[in-house]
DNA sequence: ATATAATTGAAAATCATTTTCAATAATATA
DNA sequence: TATATTATTGAAAATGATTTTCAATTATAT
């Protein structure tokens, strides 16, 4: 499992004329094994866990790759704090973010998506991505 | 004119138990009167230059201030800087940013936030405020 | 094998924002 | 009005996430 991720970045990685080294590898492999939406510290640290010699800056680094590879997607909740997703393979989505437990909610709407870009146009705008975040309170922190 | 900006702030520096101050009064004035959004860094510089006695980091906690008592929104656009943009008065609206020259577009269409409404409703989640950012070129840009 | 150029990790730098703290100033109260 | 109380100020230092620097190391091409 996870092959295709791996090919999308060996290809990257080629087609960039960098090159393979085994904390790329390592970072991915990571990456790729947590479902949560990480920082760059949280991932860091997983890292650490498994392959003790990898530094700090590596890890960065190796997320910008992953980013402009279109593996992983960067999310700024407006914290300070920005955090990866998986990206390969998964949908476009909005999120619904609790600001009481900080848990989110990935969700889609197509209405939504279609009326953004008839929003866009009206106004002579070429829309190439967007971010919708909702605000508010979670269903269990409302009980 | 401006007058019921600075009422607004008033009752709620008032009603906080804080102080009025000839620098709190000053940077809303100055806040009032530009119709950009600001960061902060652009404020204090306009601030200093009709008020020069001014500190760097007043101008930070007096936005504060203004972002508690509704006369101000802080918007974050991913670049690590918040702006600010006058909120008293003004519907809430979404951003249409264009990637090559960084301008932005306010916009708004009632469908979508109704459509909002449903998603967060589907997924159990009371919304308590949203930021849509569309991403894009604009009309000039396309040229 | 060797040369070339990319990559690494540690430490230092950056940059927006926040905290600290002593001096000052606004308000409440005598 | 004078005074006590407590909030506010501004400068400098601290913070915290991210980036850069740089010498040593390592992957790839020849």
């Amino acid at each position: 499992m996870r092959r295709k991720e791996f090919e999308v970045f060996s290809e990257f990685i080629g087609s960039k004329g960098l090159r393979h080294t085994p904390q790329r590898e390592e970072i991915l492999d990571i990456f790729l094994s947590t479902e949560k939406h990480v920082s760059a510290d949280e991932l860091y640290k997983l890292v650490k866990k498994r392959y003790p010699g990898v530094g700090y800056v590596t890890v960065y680094r190796t997320m910008k790759l992953l980013s402009e590879s279109g593996l992983c997607g960067e999310i700024d909740f407006g914290d300070g704090i920005l955090r990866f997703e998986h990206k390969y393979g998964h949908e476009h989505h909005d999120h619904l973010i609790c600001t009481k437990c900080g848990k989110f909610i990935e969700a889609m709407k197509p209405e939504i998506e279609k009326m953004q870009d008839k929003l866009a146009k009206r106004h002579g705008f070429t829309p190439t991505n967007h971010k919708l975040q909702i605000f508010g309170i979670c269903r269990k922190c409302k009980l």
